[in-house]
RNA sequence: GGUGCGGUAGUUCAGUUGGUUAGAAUAUCGGCCUGUCACGCCGGGGGUCGCGGGUUCGAGCCCCGUCCGCACCGCCA
């Protein structure tokens, strides 16, 4: 038997006790005449004591242990004279008598404690030692646990988890494919899929009802904080069902996982914000609530002064931060700086300052009035002590550089609070994106949306306006999932590729399996999938989802540790009749 | 594709106006130490300053190029 116990259960209770313990060596303090060993194991640490009086043999073998070396220890529980109160096991230490060294390990390039002192790409080259670490294993312990809670919850409203195939079909709209060559078919490729959206809804027309799977999802696109190249979501699909069933079905399983994981309940319904409201009032389709501070459309009353830059802007707006009059200049001009960076890019900040005794000051006092500026602090709500900010320019552009406004001054004024939660649903999306470039439409969800009923008629005479019966939930300004009810409706599929620009020979050959399937039955359908991984990060309190995934790929979507991706052989080029293009 | 920041000891970092032998902490190695738990004390070893080129009497520091990392924009139906 290697191990009667683990190194996070024994306590005093246990004090007399014959154990044997397996872990690895933590730390190791030499005193001389006593040496002790800190052992790790999954489950916690606990103390290993060595006498030079007792036992002088077995003492300097102790001494001689390194950092990370596997050891198994047989000995007595005892009770410590000097505890250690921050830990479990520490009023308990284990006396040893026999201790084998059941493998040996080389110093570990960085430390492996909860504060590492390893840079990012150290840890993820060495990820097997990272995660010994208690912060990167408590998240992979925390995934697991959000994960069976998932599974619990879905099963016991009769979902059905069904395993889609990873080998599939590539579609031209969305993200970027990853493919795989086909070996016994030269020349082609199957694609890895972005999402199983169409497997599900194929679910639907075979009646499985109501269908779930935690799935792993692949996109190639460049990387950030929050994405990753392969990626997990929760994906659902109900049948029979009206938009609000499935935002009932699914807050439903977002209030049994706040409850279930972090012990947060939530006795309100989550909001509903139309899309065309959250991008008038926060310039975002994910607003984050934790705060006010909404934007005021100030378009109508700036204008006819003289002030050039209001005057010739399609867009004035402003946001009100509360407290701020008394910003210094060093403050203006880094909020000036702030929305000039070229991520931003607008090229002007005006403020006005609502002194606490009544005055208004502004930075364009020489073309307004004191009337003038009062009128657009009764519009903005703003009181004595707060500070005004407002941007010009074309509507779009100015709504996305006040919405980052916003949320910078959220940050400076600590309104984003790490342990508050404001979830809420996004609906009523536009069904079509317009794109300047291909000088097309685009479908803003997926070609498979539906419109809203009392929208359909709008579709061929003026698309832009056709609302989407589609949601997406946001919780402080993070896209945790979204979905849609689809269309089942053959004649509005058709129309739908119709005015994506697809022929009904392009429409067959790439969802000609959708649309047959769809002759044969299919029921009124709707579904959503949340981003699993996302949704892991904000419970464990932290944006990166890097540290929730075991084996994460870097920024430009390499797995360091692997180190992936390499080349093939010649012979598996070969097989996969492959020639590689060599550039330059 | 673009913007910003970074790359100096095993590791995390400091390094002045361009000027003598490039430092600190930690890790590591050796010695001492019987109640430590960030143990303590003494001592030692450890550097292609990412790479290539340039300016200069002289470059870790300035310039150009390049590679790598992180954050962001584009992109992500």
């Amino acid at each position: 038997m290697y191990r009667t116990n683990t190194c996070g259960e024994l306590n005093i209770i246990s004090e007399g006790k014959d154990v044997i313990l397996c872990g690895w060596v933590q730390k190791s303090r030499d005193l001389g005449g006593m040496t002790f060993v800190d052992l790790r194991d999954r489950y916690g640490i606990t103390q290993l004591v060595f006498n030079m009086e007792t036992n002088k043999e077995l003492c300097e073998k102790a001494r001689k242990l390194g950092r990370e070396f596997v050891v198994q220890a047989i000995g007595k529980v005892r009770e410590r004279s000097n505890k250690n109160l921050r830990i479990p096991t520490g009023e308990i230490e284990i006396e040893v008598n026999e201790m084998n060294i059941l493998n040996r390990s080389e110093i570990p390039p960085f430390t492996i404690e909860e504060e590492t002192d390893g840079g990012e790409e150290l840890r993820m080259k060495y990820r097997y030692l990272d995660l010994r670490r208690n912060s990167v294993k408590n998240n992979i312990m925390l995934r697991h646990k959000v994960s069976q809670e998932v599974r619990k919850y879905m099963d016991s409203i009769c979902f059905v988890e069904v395993e889609t195939p990873v080998l599939i079909k590539s579609t031209p709209e969305g993200a970027r494919d990853f493919v795989v060559p086909s070996r016994m078919q030269p020349g082609t490729f199957y694609a890895l899929p972005q999402s199983p959206q169409t497997l599900k809804q194929l679910l639907m027309v075979a009646g499985f009802d109501r269908y779930f799977q935690i799935v792993k999802c692949f996109r190639d696109e460049d990387l950030r904080a929050d994405r990753q190249p392969e990626f997990s979501q929760i994906d659902c699909e109900m049948s029979f069902v009206e938009r609000d069933d499935i935002l009932d079905t699914f807050e439903g399983l977002a209030k049994y996982l706040f409850r279930q994981i972090r012990g947060i309940e939530f006795n309100e319904p989550f909001q509903k914000l139309p899309y065309h409201e959250a991008m008038e009032y926060y310039g975002n389709d994910k607003p984050d609530l934790r705060f006010g501070m909404r934007i005021t459309d100030l378009t109508g009353i700036v204008k006819g002064n003289g002030f050039a830059v209001f005057d010739n802007s399609e867009y004035v707006g402003g946001i009100c931060a509360e407290g701020c009059s008394e910003y210094s200049r060093k403050q203006t001009d880094e909020l000036t700086e702030f929305i000039k960076r070229p991520q931003i890019g607008v090229k002007g900040l005006v403020f006005i300052k609502y002194g606490s005794d009544g005055t208004l000051k502004s930075s364009v006092d020489k073309f307004y009035s004191g009337k003038e500026l009062e009128k657009w602090a009764v519009s903005m709500n703003a009181k004595p002590g707060d500070l005004m900010l407002m941007l010009a320019g074309d509507r779009k552009k100015t709504l996305t550089a006040l919405s980052e406004l916003r949320l910078e001054m959220g940050n400076r004024l600590n309104l984003r609070k790490k342990d508050l939660y404001v979830p809420l649903w996004v609906v009523d999306f536009p069904l079509f994106e317009w794109d300047e470039e291909t000088k097309r439409f685009y479908a803003k969800h997926h070609p498979f949306t539906s419109p809203k009923p009392e929208d359909i008629h709008l579709m061929e005479k003026d698309p832009g306006k056709v609302r989407a019966n589609a949601y997406d939930l946001v919780i402080n300004g993070v896209e945790i999932g979204g979905g849609s009810i689809r269309i089942h409706d053959a004649t509005v599929q058709k129309l739908m590729f119709k005015l994506l620009g697809f022929t009904d020979e392009e429409a067959n050959e790439q969802f000609g399996f959708l649309l047959n399937a769809f002759k044969y039955g299919a029921p009124p359908h709707g579904g959503i999938a949340f981003g699993f991984d996302r949704w892991v990060a904000m419970f464990g309190g932290q944006d990166s989802i890097r540290d929730f995934i075991a084996f994460p790929k870097n920024n430009s979507g390499r797995d360091v540790m692997l180190d992936t991706p390499a080349e093939i052989s010649n012979q598996q080029l070969d097989e996969l009749h492959l020639i590689i293009k060599r550039e330059k």
